[in-house]
DNA sequence: AAGGTCACG
DNA sequence: GACGTACGTGACCTTG
């Protein structure tokens, strides 16, 4: 049992401005905006949340105002005369604060002639003397007035500032105010307050009224201090205005002993009963929050139940099957709505349908994963909520005493829905539609328009996961967020493992299920998330950068790339020669045979075998042996370590490049074809995958021959083409660093101008170091960092980075402009508006909020260049259509750098028209205050094209 | 499945 | 005055 009772006072009124401020313009089901109420609701679900935490409230109360007039009206008739009318999608927001409070099972309570605050105060007031603690849920800096500790009772009064998950306690009331609590309603006083239309005194703000009191004690004696003071505008001011700050003091002054409608031990929290709760959630379409309570299948009285674990939310996830939430104006899915396609008339119905409605989602099913050698079994389509259909292409046939189900034949059925999927009259919806663009390209269908719900989600929610619920982009994971509805997953249809089969043996009833739902959800979530687009302003990023992305990266997906086998083999076979000859000889030193690949057989060896020092590291309480451990191992003297680090390269490398890569050859195509992930990473950029083909060694030279091995075909050339330093022109550009821009602008090396700003002179130990910096600078900046990677002291790395703020200034006003707009806003964004989300960024945890500023700082910065060079990729094939070169190919992006393969004859028309699309990527949306440099090179190898 | 390590921008 | 230290990725290996 908690000892000392905690009152939490909830601010409503003032909440739910802000909330509306913050929160994009939502509707329920009826079409009445939510958004602040919605705001409102999540508040007070985490505040009930904390019941069980140490400093969670035992008592809570929701004060609101009850009319626009107070007792400060009768001494002073302008009191808040000037606020502005409340907007109009707010004032039906209001009484639905009082819903949301009941349905929560908490007073709510309102006086006639007194504002919230005075209730506040009163109600703080009498906890405090009880011996309470109390926490005003509010920022409201009226309310600072009665924050700190009750000599007599020990109470104490804070406040929670729940948008910026900030405890404002007695340091931080002085750190604003520059005086103590007790005295901010003089501070007040001096400064008058605009939108309250309190007078103060003119001229008067809160620096000189914060001096002013911490000068001379308080307001009487500020004031009594005037006809003594030389004579200035302020002296004037401050006779003139005596009686104005005088009555501001009675106006900013709160009243402490106003009747207590309710006594404080009736605000007992208990627990809260979820019936209330779900009928209120439910009434106002906030589904994903009522999914929340319903995983907790309960209250939300306790923590674990609120934040389930995952466990508990799988089991959550089944059981709630039955009673899943269906959107508004939406039916339910049933899966036995759908239709299994098996004849050509119902399959031209079907089409015929589509194109009457303009809008149809597409998805194909398939033999295995991979786009590039997956074979087509079956299409399914959607027209509409429980309107689906799935045509069966290719099921049977394997099993050759197995009956194959009808089916239409598969020719017969592409060569009918080619038009549809092909007319530019008809919208083609997917939820990672890249998969199916290959998939049917592959069978001679160019799907087109396109839309994508995947792509959608990334535009909208990229970064953003509700606490304990995934913020992936999935469509099993979209289903659960947007319709509350569970998806028969994959597993369960094909089994797993060893017993798994292919998707063509799955028998047609359970298949048409599958398959058709898959084209409904995406079908729905298409309906869910594309109006959100212009509200949340996501719709430059989507229609201009990421959705024409999709056809062009599917097709570098197709053409994939050469790779010289040949080549790779022969590394594979000198790196296992030298690994064997390094293995013995790490053997010899360490005096017995072990898993060199094993770090913990290794961190034992070298630690405790061998007895060199080193520390412990992590919760595992295993060694560390990671290269920069190993290098320090080398400098103190030991050999082992130079020998594994050569060790450790040669087996990644073979492992990871040269073993692997010959494996990647796709046998149909010869080539190796990797898959890019269009939301795979939360900044915007493209991520690859099997293989990886954005991470082929270049920094060291034995492991830049794996380049060499990446060719183009007879006749032709690779040309790599990227740009140079983009990061720091965009850090020069958005934080506007006027010598780092005229270094650009000058063609001037960037890191040499830099050690010569900093340093006075440039040697190659300080470009070096420049160079460092500057990359620190990108990734937000601190003190150990960098003093970790210069191998210098804190101090000194400290004293650098004031040099950099000081030599370059704007870096320092980008950094605070960007985190504290995060904190505010909730995400970063970048110059052509891509929004990333952070919801860590408030958190109480140092480690996970510094984390997400850092990760803040960088995002405008990583994902500005990312919108650069895919606004150049979805440009760059017109273009080159356009000047008559339709044989020069796109293969690969590398984040900074684009890879063609082209005819050699080609090279020189090519070259200017790819370094111009490059270039001018930025415009006309973004004009940018520094040019972007483009460096091309070219070779028969990608190695040579460096 | 998780942790450690290391390849890239 | 604390994080245990730079941002963003993916693949492979060992170990539990």
């Amino acid at each position: 049992m908690a000892e000392t009772q905690h009152l939490y006072l909830v601010d409503g009124s003032a909440y739910i401005f802000r909330a509306y401020h913050r929160l994009p313009p939502l509707t329920d089901p009826e079409g009445t905006p939510v958004g602040a109420v919605y705001g409102y609701t999540t508040m007070l679900w985490k505040l009930a949340d904390d019941l069980d935490a140490a400093d969670g409230p035992t008592h809570m109360a929701v004060i609101l105002d009850k009319d626009s007039t107070s007792f400060r009206n009768d001494i002073y008739p302008e009191y808040k005369a000037n606020r502005p009318e409340p907007p109009e999608d707010l004032r039906p927001q209001f009484p639905l604060i009082r819903d949301a409070t009941r349905a929560f099972s908490l007073p709510c309570i309102e006086e006639g002639g007194l504002e919230a605050d005075d209730l506040i105060a009163s109600y703080a007031r009498a906890a405090q003397r009880e011996g309470w603690n109390v926490t005003i849920v509010s920022s409201d800096k009226d309310l600072m007035q009665v924050v700190g500790t009750d000599t007599k009772s020990g109470g104490t009064i804070d406040m929670l500032d729940t948008m910026k998950n900030a405890r404002i306690g007695p340091a931080e009331v002085e750190e604003k105010f520059g005086v103590p609590p007790h005295l901010v309603g003089d501070v007040l006083a001096l400064m008058g307050d605009s939108v309250d239309n309190i007078p103060g005194i003119y001229g008067v703000g809160p620096k000189t009224a914060s001096k002013l009191i911490a000068e001379h004690g308080d307001l009487t004696a500020a004031l009594d201090s005037a006809p003594d003071m030389k004579k200035s505008k302020l002296k004037e001011r401050l006779l003139e205005g005596r009686e104005d700050a005088e009555m501001s003091r009675v106006l900013v002054t709160l009243k402490e002993d106003a009747d207590l409608p309710m006594p404080i031990a009736d605000m007992k929290l208990d627990g809260v009963p979820p019936e209330p709760l779900a009928e209120f959630l439910k009434k106002h379409g906030f589904s994903s929050l009522l999914r929340r309570l319903d995983a907790g299948r309960g209250s939300p009285d306790r923590p674990n139940q609120l934040n389930p674990t995952k466990a508990e939310r799988k089991g959550a996830d089944a059981a709630s099957e039955g009673d899943r939430q269906p959107l508004p104006d939406m039916p339910a899915i049933d899966r036995n709505a759908y239709e299994c396609v098996q004849t050509m008339e119902r399959l031209n119905h079907w089409i015929e349908r589509a194109f009457a409605l303009r809008e149809v989602a597409v998805d194909t099913e398939t033999s295995a994963l991979d786009a590039i050698s997956a074979d087509l079994v079956g299409v399914s389509l959607a027209l509409g909520p429980n309107e689906a259909c799935y045509i069966p292409l290719a099921h049977g046939g394997t099993d050759l005493l197995s009956e194959k189900p009808q089916q239409i034949d598969p020719a017969a059925a592409l060569a009918a829905l080619k038009p549809l999927l092909e007319s530019d009259a008809v919208v083609k919806i997917g939820q990672n539609i890249k998969y199916d663009l290959n998939i049917l390209a592959r069978n001679g269908i160019a799907v087109a328009p396109i839309e994508d719900t995947m792509i959608l989600s990334f535009a909208l929610d990229a970064g953003r996961s509700l606490d304990g619920i995934g913020g992936g982009h999935g469509m099993d994971e979209l289903a659960q967020r947007h319709l509350g509805h569970t998806c028969m997953t994959f597993k369960e249809v094909c089994g797993t493992g060893k017993k798994q089969i292919g998707f063509g043996e799955v028998a047609l009833d359970v298949a048409t299920k599958y398959a058709a739902e898959d084209a409904d959800v995406t079908w729905r979530l298409y309906k869910h998330l594309k109006p959100r687009l212009p509200i949340e302003g996501g719709t430059r990023v989507y229609e201009r950068v990421d959705r024409p992305l999709i056809p062009v990266v599917a097709g570098m997906e197709r053409h994939g790339i050469q790779v010289d086998r040949a080549n790779l083999a022969k590394l594979s076979e000198e790196f296992a020669k030298e690994m064997a000859r390094l293995e013995s000889a790490i053997h010899e030193t360490a005096g017995q045979e072990f898993a060199i690949g094993s770090p913990k057989q290794l961190g034992e060896i070298l630690f405790d075998t061998m007895g060199y020092k080193g520390g412990r590291k992590g919760k595992s309480g295993q060694y560390s042996t990671d290269q920069t451990t190993l290098e320090k191992l080398e400098a103190q003297g030991a050999p082992i370590a130079r020998q594994v680090l050569e060790w450790r390269q040669l087996s990644k490398l073979k492992s990871t490049y040269t073993d692997a890569l010959q494996a990647a050859i796709n046998p149909r195509t010869g080539r190796v074809h990797t898959s890019y992930s269009l939301v795979g990473a939360q900044t915007g950029r493209l991520s690859s995958t099997d293989p990886n083909l954005q991470n082929i060694p270049i920094r060291t030279e034995i492991g830049r021959q794996i380049r060499d091995a990446f060719v183009a075909d007879d006749g032709n050339v690779l040309l790599a083409a990227d740009y140079s330093q983009i990061e720091l022109r965009l850090a020069a550009h958005m934080a506007d660093v006027g010598p780092l821009k005229e270094a650009f602008a000058e063609g001037e090396d960037i890191h040499a101008r830099t050690a010569r700003e900093m340093f006075g002179e440039v040697t190659r130990d300080t470009r070096a170091q420049a160079k460092t910096i500057n990359f620190a600078i990108l990734y937000g900046i601190s003190r150990w960092g960098l003093a970790g990677r210069l191998g210098v002291e804190a101090d000194e790395a400290q004293e650098m980075i004031d040099t950099y703020f000081k030599r370059f200034p704007g870096i320092q006003r980008y950094i605070l402009e960007t985190t504290e707009s995060v904190k505010q806003r909730g995400y970063s964004e970048t110059l052509f508006g891509r929004k990333t989300w952070f919801p860590r960024i408030n958190s109480k945890n140092p480690s996970e909020r510094q984390g997400s500023e850092r990760a803040a700082i960088n995002a405008p910065i990583q994902g500005t260049s990312a919108d650069i060079i895919k606004r150049a990729m979805a440009r760059m094939n017109p273009a080159l259509a356009a000047a008559g070169l339709p044989d020069v190919r796109m293969l690969l992006q590398v984040h900074d750098e684009l890879v063609f393969e082209l005819p050699e004859s080609d090279v020189e028309d090519a070259s200017p028209i790819i370094e111009r699309i490059m270039a001018d990527a930025a415009r006309p949306s973004v004009e940018l205050s520094v040019p972007l440099g483009i460096e091309i090179g070219t070779g028969k190898s990608w190695g040579a094209a460096h």
